[in-house]
DNA sequence: TAGTCAAAGGTCAAAAATGGTCAAAGTCAA
DNA sequence: TTGACTTTGACCATTTTTGACCTTTGACTA
């Protein structure tokens, strides 16, 4: 058993009991006997939107990682479209999904709207052509996940 | 709970009450165990123009410090809010605008966490530095016309 | 009236307390 | 042997806390 593993196991019972969690960075770290840095490789390989967890972070005196587990019950529609968009999505195709999500209910018209918005081209356009799409998935996640709850 | 957020709970405990206060610096953060400066540094991080605040103060004997919460009509703080973006916006003062609007039900807390999801960092980080605050300034005036409707 | 002084509040930079990034090196299974 | 995954560690960014030093104002005194 590796470390990796070790930590995403205790993060997983810490969310047993609650579906968000706060935790100091380097106590956690210390506690487990890793690198702290170790902590973002486990965050950020297995506590990804896909797998319906959102993580935050404040910085400074006070700071904290806070980890909150997505209810992900609805149907394996968001799941399906989760591990369609991958790392690159155009902007018709972001529309098909969320007319289908619209559909079946998952994602109010009004959500669906904000998310186009936010893709749309005037919006996107604001950088480079080669990182458009990666932006528009890395949004379109990050966003359905919230308003799937 | 670092002490700046005890500071600033206590200014908005006393705030609920009027929409102007007034105290004296040193008292306040003799009250709280705090140097005074830090109230200093809670007033500009945490009640800033754009989170809807004015803070004045007069030095010299009988000095204190005057606090108000300004109240704005939905269409003239739209504008200011717009006007005040630009062409370009980071994320502590998106949030900021965001916590006024939401104060004054221009936009609802679920709208303003689908913005704050579109800006956050691991979304714009898909781009690199020098599009980011442009990025978030497009983004987020083009989804405030939709939820502020 | 002018000058002095104590009583406010202000500024700013350094230090402390967090967390983040990224690339090099290591491991391991196919 | 190669490619994916993991571990390390140097260096970075952000937020808060401290504290020395500065400015302003009103009251009192000469």
């Amino acid at each position: 058993m590796n470390i990796s593993n070790l930590i995403s196991d205790m993060i997983f019972q810490m969310l047993e009991e609650k579906s968000e969690i706060e935790f100091k960075r380097n106590l956690l770290a210390e506690s487990l006997g890793c690198f702290p840095s170790q902590i973002n490789y486990v965050l950020s390989s297995r506590f990804t939107p896909e797998r319906g967890f959102i993580v935050e972070s404040r910085k400074g005196n006070g700071g904290c990682i806070k980890i909150t587990r997505i209810s992900y019950n609805k149907n394996s529609l968001l799941n399906d479209v989760f591990s369609a968009v991958g790392d690159s999505l155009d902007e018709g195709t972001a529309k098909n999904y969320l007319i289908n999500l619209i559909y079946h209910d998952i994602v109010s018209e009004h959500d669906a709207a904000l998310i186009l918005a936010a893709m749309s081209d005037p919006v996107v356009s604001t950088v480079p052509r080669e990182y458009r799409d990666s932006l528009r998935a890395s949004m379109f996640k990050r966003m359905l996940i919230l308003s799937s709850q």
